[in-house]
DNA sequence: GTCTATAGGTGGATAGAC
DNA sequence: GTCTATCCACCTATAGAC
């Protein structure tokens, strides 16, 4: 590949998460991702082997932008801080990237095959394992009540994952501003997690 | 309208709503409809007023349904014991019409502006009054602590739909066959009511 | 009320020249 | 590696005959 190549396949890309971002999927369309791009339909398939592996390349994109909001989370001192902020940066990547959130968590990619959770486990499996993580250290220092984990992992994953789509959905929108609706998200995971205090 | 004309009516509802059951949005098309009516693409347009209109009655009639298993749960001879049913509906509801469910709640339809939360809240505002009737009820009766039934309703309705929804997702599969995880998820209701107790 | 025919459009993907 | 030209499939919606 020549440089202009390599310019050209990152140009695509990054019109392409733009097009998604902005249209989401069912409007998606690698003719109009070409055009932005500025170069022909026929081209994008010497980079990328069609519509449904560049749709792909950009959700993977998604899931790097995601971890990334996790990690800020290690700068917590304490894991019961880390565990909080885990839950904070959740809900920040979830308002700041409403369409990555729906893809990955929502399932609104659902027609996709290419983006079935069977088929990219391995994806999920690593943020998953985040959480898993911060709940077990919140139980070894007796932050949290002991037991499995990944059962109580899922307490709280679901909780959040509950209002953040909820609330991306439109639904609480009664709830104010995303400022307010943050305080009332970490109400409730605050007493979520007294609630599986030991 | 003759007689015909309202069997045929009818007759494109229900192929609308298996077609929107089997493909998704994605794939819906007003044509296939027709087709599986046995009338031309045409015919349509004398009954409904496109697709949009097609496909917004099919989603009123999923409103209807999950109303309908709500409205089971006021079998329950005490306040607790609707809203754990209620609960429960809710689930049964989700992992029976899971398209359905998608749509209501996930915001599946987020590209159609036919189906925005903001232009069809009046469907959904019974439904969760019914859940804020069900824990107003447990407040007076001691069953949960006092306070703003609409913010507890908001915190019971987040928890089951995040648990219900990350199923549907596929992301818990690993709670093994549904009669498990409906184990798992009545816990689960179970233990945040005794957090939410006085 | 239903049909056929058709207009007018989108899109994915490929062939072959350069 | 990129282009133009092209094929083909599919869609929404309408016009006008019956």
């Amino acid at each position: 590949m020549t440089a202009d190549g390599e310019q050209t396949k990152a140009r695509l890309l990054t019109e392409a998460r733009d097009l998604y971002l902005e249209e989401g999927f069912v409007r998606f369309s690698l003719r109009e991702v070409a055009r932005r791009a500025g170069v022909s339909a026929a081209a994008v398939y010497r980079h990328y082997d069609g519509k449904e592996a560049l749709l792909h390349q950009v959700c993977t994109e998604g899931f790097r932008v995601f971890f990334s909001y996790l990690m800020r989370a290690l700068a917590g001192k304490t894991p019961r801080e880390r565990l909080m902020l885990s839950a904070r940066q959740y809900l920040r990547f979830a308002l700041e990237n409403p369409r990555d959130y729906r893809v990955i968590f929502m399932g609104a990619a659902e027609d996709l095959a290419t983006l079935a959770p069977a088929e990219n486990a391995h994806e999920y499996a690593p943020t998953f394992q985040f959480l898993v993580d911060r709940v077990r250290e919140c139980m070894q220092e007796g932050v949290l009540r002991k037991g499995d984990p990944m059962a109580t992992a899922t307490l709280v994953w679901a909780n959040v994952h509950g209002l953040a789509s909820l609330r991306l959905s439109g639904h609480l929108a009664g709830a104010g501003s995303d400022e307010e609706f943050g305080r009332f998200y970490e109400g409730a995971v605050e007493r979520l997690l007294a609630g599986l205090a030991p």
